[in-house]
DNA sequence: TTGACAGTTGAGCAGTCATTCAATTATAAT
DNA sequence: ATTATAATTGAATGACTGCTCAACTGTCAA
């Protein structure tokens, strides 16, 4: 069995692992979504901003002072996490306060935080 | 009280309120490490390779032609994840074969799964 | 109405990074 | 020995994106 698509330049080597495997994989739209939902997160500046939000609703001027950056660069970060729909704003006067609006971003920061101590602690152990 | 650190352009708005947040983030070291792991997983072609990992130890070959991506593709790919440690390789052969070694990137996949699925009911409850 | 302040926005720039291509290593088979 | 296969590697390239800067909107106070 030989496959000649784009990207593809060998033959399958062990058939029935690749039809195993392939019949368990979500498809590609499921993976972008997956994907880009990590991508969200794994960004320094929005990965603090998303942590802040989860401790305290907040306005703008206070994320930046939080994050020693400009209003500018925490604002635009907000609006790509606010188009994603992981945080919420409401205007207050001339403030705007923004707070995290997803239970799922609080567990994932869980299990990552237990991730890094577990290879921290693994890393040790092989000193 | 004002600050004039590099990046911030205002005042403290909320003073009682920054000085809270402030003191429950953690160090900037493990914001690094926390983006970094979700970074890893952020990105298309890593994000197949993992799950696909997860199902089944494989090879470099079987990889790609589940992917559709040529193998060069496919080993810079592993590389990253075999550095960062959360994958682990053995050669049998001419062959090397992969495998998930980090029980958290299950977690991890799962609750973002649910993350999206949770989405997805909300948009089409809102359509 | 004027000025100050909170926040947003768009363009431009610089750094990052995934893929491609070609060359190379290592193992197995003839 | 030679050839073929599995996989790795480094350099080059093109796409993406976070930050900066400047201009702008909206709100409040004097």
């Amino acid at each position: 069995m030989q496959r000649n698509y784009a990207g593809v330049d060998v033959d399958i080597i062990h058939e029935e692992v690749v039809k195993k495997v392939l019949k368990e994989m979500p498809d590609e739209n499921m993976f972008l979504n997956l994907a880009d939902t990590f991508k969200l997160i794994g960004e320094n500046t929005r990965c603090k901003i998303l942590y802040a939000l989860d401790k305290q609703e907040m306005c703008v001027g206070d994320i930046a002072n939080i994050l020693d950056m400009t209003k500018s660069s925490v604002s635009h970060q907000l609006a790509i996490l606010r188009r994603s729909g992981i945080v919420r704003c409401r205007k207050v006067g001339k403030e705007v306060l923004y707070k995290l609006d997803d239970e799922h971003i609080t567990k994932l920061f869980e299990v990552a935080l237990e991730h890094i101590i577990h290879r921290e602690s693994e890393e040790s152990r092989n000193a």
